[in-house]
RNA sequence: GGGCGGUUAGCUCAGCGGUAGAGCACUCGCCUUACAAGCGAGGGGUCACUGGUUCGAACCCAGUACCGCCCA
């Protein structure tokens, strides 16, 4: 192949646009369940079908396509599965907001309409994800790309709930449940946020005289559904009213004063009423005490009764209902505002409403408890294992998870109802009796979402993929869906597939922030558009900007800065791959007869190989993508192609020309799976091969660590580094060449004259050589002749700070060694590190006062 | 109210017993034939506070303050 002209400014845009179809029409992409080596498989966390991917998701992406790309780089038969879930409420709100600009309802368009109409949209918002994904560079396996609401998943769907609710793990039942009166549905726990919200706290008198008994509440309307009023079994305020009746306020209705060993005394007055409709606490008081319950609101919220209230809306009948019993005197005291923690519908922000009403539920416990145990025994493991508490404390305490939505966007539950009563489940294979009808609820999306991992791999039916890659490798996501999305999955894979569970490692990362830390909300103004990052800066760079700051569990901190940066590295490999290729680089094998030089280059990598290896075990993107940066920027770009530049100039083009192709070779491939566009360009113009997508991974050689070579380069750097400051605090322009003479001998950097001069511009000593500089730096001596005047200030400025430091030093130093403590207890070779220490500041001290003299 | 995590350079973070680091930002000098999206040099930190353990603490322990997150 021949070299292909590479522009000096690498052009993401062009670069991206040329590998990605190639790539999967190549089929790097597609997993081999035949295959018989190791598997390697994730299932890409389904983003939700209605919405578009975040700087959130494409962190997640960039995690999870780096581990395949490298899995498959390692040769491993990978498996990276995507798709999307079905969003119930989210894509049925969308659909329902949009037939509603024609003034319909979704009762308008009928039940089949309308979910026709729903799949429409999907098509339509699912394709959008799909190109956000291929932007990005996602190597998917598309062949095997699933939806939650695919037939074989629905299949799922339905043989599980069937063999739960034979295993009577689903039942129904009249509870009380999370009710958003917007979304008129049943929501699960975890589909309620939490927040601090200012509301009133009302003490308000029942009864009169003796028997009567203040209550506090900050939902005064509520009291119009109370059947009792609870105090705690000891407390004796209450005792002589217990089993007593009080006349409930504005109702005329009696209720008792019951004792219950809830009510916590301490709290407010230590009575409460209690709403058994309309409080879940209130509903298990009501159980125990066998209260009748009295619902007093709609599914909407609106007041049902009650002469005055009716049809007000909760909000409404509060302040109304407060203005009443003021009214009658029967307010003992307001707190307003008051502080305290309110429900809202996680999806459109409605203050939840507990509602009593039949639903389906999934008895959690037994689940749960094999959730927990397959963590807690190892068969599944959590990075970073601080997390795993968090999941414990969830899985330990699970409450039994709603699964029924009033929606018609989803899996229908499999349940039918005979006329005469009877309840059927029915199974994906079995008939549905004549005349029966089927229940009308839908399931939760995360019931489906549950068994992502092993519905999408074909179970139920005994598939090659399933036997091949469940349980999966990884589930690469963010911390806070750890208790609710994989707590699921743990305790349907388990209890489907036999206690084995859907995954080995569960790795968790964090959210991304702005610069300053701070989330990312649309009301601040400072959302990051992936696609817009990609259009500006590349997808590799955005990825690189990603992985970069990500640590195992902790958040990840971007700005568009960063992102420049992430560029500059782009277009920094760009061209000094562009370097070795202008100079003949060929990637073919080593040398016979490599340089101090090469040879220092070649045990550097063997390290990073090593470094990189160990951090990908630990799943630190960060370590990984710090590790490359500084060996490609610092140690190749800014070290090793300046010494090849001497080697090639010197003649020894044919082995410099095969180290660079070596090194770039290896570098490459070592950056693909974190930034997978630009290093494909650049190694296919390298090699002339097919594809990086399929290159092996490189191995740590540990036959090329070369402590020797590495320490004379240091040595060189260190002189060169020192002349180069010389140079800059004496205004030497960097083209100026001056004279000067090295006493190297003896010394590692010895070997290497040509080089140093070279890098800092020294000419040999010539006729007329007078010094008028001299640097000492370690054993070694250069003199220059800087051709005139030195600037003396300059000069002594540098060695005061020289000294000062070595002072300091010294200071330090021996104070320890007069530190008998010291001598005795620390170890040996501490205590012989910091004589040498002593000695060195000694030497440079007396050095440096001989060279302030001399000024 | 309970639990978890954090507090290191202007910003974001590494380091987790033995000489304080990186990226970006900043200052100075340079268009040195891979790269000005660059090169070279440099400035900048009593590692939140108070005690303790230790020969030695940014690092371990206890407490305090503040910040963040989760749960109730």
């Amino acid at each position: 192949m021949t070299t292909p002209e590479l522009p000096t400014q690498y052009a993401p845009a062009e670069v991206e646009t040329r590998s990605y179809d190639r790539w999967v029409s190549a089929g790097y992409f597609r997993a081999d369940s035949g295959s018989g080596r190791e598997p390697y498989a994730i299932v890409l966390p389904p983003p939700n079908v209605t919405g578009s991917l975040h700087v959130g998701h494409a962190l997640d992406h960039s995690i999870q396509d780096a581990l395949t790309r490298r899995a498959r780089m390692r040769g491993l038969a990978t498996l990276w599965l995507p798709g999307m879930d079905h969003a119930g409420i989210a894509t049925q709100n969308v659909v329902e907001r949009e037939i509603a600009k024609d003034g319909l309802s979704r009762h308008d368009l009928g039940r089949e309409a309308f979910v026709d109409r729903v799949w429409q949209w999907k098509e339509e918002s699912g394709g959008r994800i799909l190109g956000q994904m291929k932007k990005l560079g996602d190597a998917v396996d598309w062949s095997r790309e699933r939806f939650t609401m695919d037939d074989g998943l629905s299949r799922a769907v339905q043989t599980i709930f069937k063999r739960l609710y034979d295993d009577s793990l689903i039942y129904r039942d009249n509870r009380i449940i999370n009710w958003c009166p917007r979304c008129l549905t049943a929501l699960s726990d975890i589909e309620v946020e939490h927040t601090e919200d200012e509301g009133e706290l009302v003490s308000i008198r029942y009864g009169d005289g003796d028997a009567s008994i203040v209550v506090a509440t900050t939902r005064a309307e509520t009291m119009l559904g109370d059947t009792a009023v609870a105090v705690h079994p000891s407390d004796e305020r209450y005792a002589h009213l217990i089993g007593q009746e009080v006349e409930l306020p504005l109702t005329g209705r009696r209720i008792p004063i019951v004792a219950d060993d809830h009510v916590d005394p301490a709290f407010g007055t230590g009575a409460v009423k209690v709403t058994p409709a309309h409080d879940p606490n209130d509903f298990e008081i009501g159980r125990r005490h066998d209260l009748p319950s009295l619902a007093i609101m709609d599914e909407r919220g609106v007041i049902t009764a009650h002469g005055p209230f009716e049809g007000l809306d909760r909000f409404e009948a509060r302040p109304a209902v407060v203005a009443a019993l003021r009214a009658q005197g029967r307010i003992v005291a307001e707190k307003r505002p008051y502080l305290h923690a309110v429900g809202h519908c996680s999806r459109c922000k409605t203050v939840v409403e507990p509602r009593l009403s039949l639903q389906w539920f999934v008895n959690v416990s037994p689940l749960a408890k094999a959730a927990g145990d397959a963590v807690r025994d190892g068969r599944t493991q959590i990075h970073p294992p601080e997390l795993a508490k968090r999941y414990f404390d969830w899985v330990d305490d699970m409450h039994d998870w709603c699964i029924s939505r009033q929606l018609w966007w989803g899996h229908r539950i499999p349940v039918w109802y005979g006329p005469d009563g009877e309840v059927v489940c029915v199974g994906p294979d079995d008939e549905v009796p004549e005349g029966y009808v089927q229940d009308p609820d839908v399931l939760d999306t995360w019931f489906s979402s549950a068994l992502w991992p092993f519905s999408t791999l074909g179970w139920p039916d005994e598939t090659a993929d399933l036997a091949k890659f469940y349980p999966t490798t990884v589930l690469v996501t963010g911390y806070d869906i750890l208790f609710f999305w994989v707590a699921r999955m743990m305790m349907f894979g388990l209890y489907a597939m036999d206690g084995r569970p859907p995954f080995r490692t569960v790795a968790l990362h964090g959210m991304v922030r702005d610069q300053f830390g701070k989330k990312m909300s649309k009301s601040f103004g400072n959302v990051v558009d992936p696609l817009d990052w990609i259009d500006r800066y590349g997808a590799d760079a955005t990825r690189f900007t990603l992985l970069r700051g990500a640590n195992p569990g902790s958040d990840v901190a971007i700005s568009e800065d960063w992102a420049g940066g992430s560029r500059n590295f782009c277009n920094k490999i760009w061209n000094a791959t562009r370097f070795a290729l202008l100079n003949g680089a060929v990637s073919d094998g080593l040398p016979d007869e490599p340089t101090a030089a090469d040879r220092w280059i070649l045990s550097r990598l063997q390290e990073v190989i090593a470094t990189v290896d160990e951090a990908y075990e630990n799943f630190e993107f960060a370590k990984i993508s710090d590790a490359l940066y500084h060996f490609a920027w610092d140690e190749v770009c800014d070290w090793y192609v300046e010494l090849a530049k001497i080697q090639i100039a010197a003649g020894l083009e044919t082995s410099t020309r095969r180290v660079l192709g070596h090194v770039f070779d290896a570098l490459l491939r070592l950056l693909h799976p974190l930034v997978p566009f630009v290093t494909e360009e650049l190694w296919r113009a390298l090699t002339g091969q097919e594809s990086i997508v399929v290159a092996p991974w490189p191995a740590a050689d540990r036959s090329l660590l070369d402590p020797d070579s590495e320490a004379a380069i240091l040595a060189v750097q260190e002189l060169v580094t020192q002349v180069r400051r010389f140079r800059s605090d004496q205004g030497l322009k960097p083209s100026q060449r001056v004279a000067a003479r090295l006493a190297l001998s003896g010394t590692p950097a010895a070997p290497h004259e040509h080089a140093i001069r070279s890098l800092v511009r020294l000419d040999p000593e010539g006729e007329g050589f007078a010094a008028t500089a001299r640097l000492e730096i370690g054993s070694v001596v250069v003199e220059i002749d800087t051709a005139g005047a030195i600037d003396v200030a300059a000069e002594r400025k540098r060695l005061e700070k020289d000294l000062a430091a070595a002072r300091k030093e010294q200071a330090q130093v021996t104070g320890k060694l007069g530190n008998e403590q010291f001598m005795s207890k620390a170890p040996e070779d501490v205590v012989a590190k910091v004589r040498a220490r002593a000695a060195q500041a000694e030497v440079d001290i007396a050095r440096l006062e001989g060279q302030l003299e001399a000024l």
